[in-house]
DNA sequence: CATTAAGTACCACGAGCGTTGTACTTTGGC
DNA sequence: GCCAAAGTACAACGCTCGTGGTACTTAATG
């Protein structure tokens, strides 16, 4: 059993989960997008739902670990926080340009009621409570009080944009002024700069 | 062409879309969910397309109505503004409750690539951006600046629990964090109390 | 009551899908 | 270069589904 096959098949299924949901996409399909045939991808996964659990840990596991290293690098550099937070919050903002496992998340949202509590759980904790626990570290450590609350705010205030589309974009506008908002909502003891 | 049927038809398959989304829904389990038979269901409507389109509109529009029923109701009576926000956001979470439609908003999401715009563009304007623009109208005589943006805050930091989650309820502590984050970020010039 | 529109029960078709089996080919390690 | 393991091509199964047809029943109107 090839890895490099396992692989294909993973982000074949993502393209086509991604775009189809779960009961529109087809095992064929996926086999033509990962350029295999339907014998192996059932040498690899038990069956569909199989597939679509592993597809899920997957894309969750890298977006966050993508997320989570944006985190860092843009918190370990922290000059002007208003400034800087509407840099992460851009930074963000293209990680959704990365529309496919975001389209993703969509469908699975749209899915809750027909996946097993248990894969829900396992996305959630691999995914974005581990993104929301690592922001609220860092939040933490420049003394925001109700960290974990804070991350959810800044999340939602600067990553949202239409709220009744999912996984739309806000412009540049839309960031800074959601920054703001949550600055002022935010009172911290040790901010370094209120400018602008 | 009976209309109590095609009412029964369209409720029938707001249930079962919600639970199921498009593709994994079919149109005998609508037919038997509205206790009637499929014949008399394309009687009514062209093809499934044509019945979700119709369930997507009836459902935007009845869940608008009630909205901007909720938000005339609490912005008429207004004394103090961080409490009646509360009060506000409660009655909005309670909505979320009547789950049905939320979980519909959720399959349009999933579905987003395999509706047609146009589709979409009469679903946002006679649903969630006709709640918003009332609610903004509301906060701009309220004297809040850039209403808009203000009502789009306001939504995001009351009705958000878990934001990976679409339509997860936050807790009564969760709406009155966001109403203080929204009031403190959002400054209002004539502002009535700002106390608790 | 009669007529007519609307609804129902039921069948049938064609298509697509998940999944498996089989016989053949490719590939990577010894 | 050989062999076992992995992959491929392809056919076939059983099932579900969307949709239309037809003959029968219900219900409302004059």
């Amino acid at each position: 059993m090839r890895p490099d096959k396992r692989q294909a098949i993973l982000r074949g299924a993502l393209s086509v989960f991604a775009r189809d949901g779960y009961s529109r996409a087809s095992i064929d399909g996926i086999a033509k997008e990962a350029e295999v045939s339907t014998r192996t991808l059932y040498n690899h996964f038990a069956d569909k739902a199989d597939l679509f659990r592993h597809v899920i840990q997957t894309s969750a596991n890298e977006a966050a670990q993508d997320q989570i290293h944006l985190i860092e690098r843009h918190f370990h550099k922290i000059t002007d926080l208003e400034q800087d937070l509407v840099e992460f919050g851009k930074a963000m903002g293209a990680q959704l340009g990365h529309a496919e496992h975001f389209a993703l998340v969509r469908q699975i949202n749209a899915e809750l009621t027909h996946i097993p509590a248990e894969a829900i759980e396992a996305w959630l904790d691999t995914g974005p409570h581990k993104v929301r626990k690592a922001l609220a570290g860092e939040l933490e450590k420049l003394g925001f009080r109700d960290p974990k609350r804070a991350a959810i705010h800044l999340l939602v205030l600067t990553l949202t944009g239409d709220p009744a589309i999912r996984g739309s974009r806000p412009d540049d506008d839309d960031i800074a002024a959601g920054v703001k908002v949550f600055l002022h909502g935010h009172d911290v003891e040790n901010r370094r700069t209120a400018a602008t």
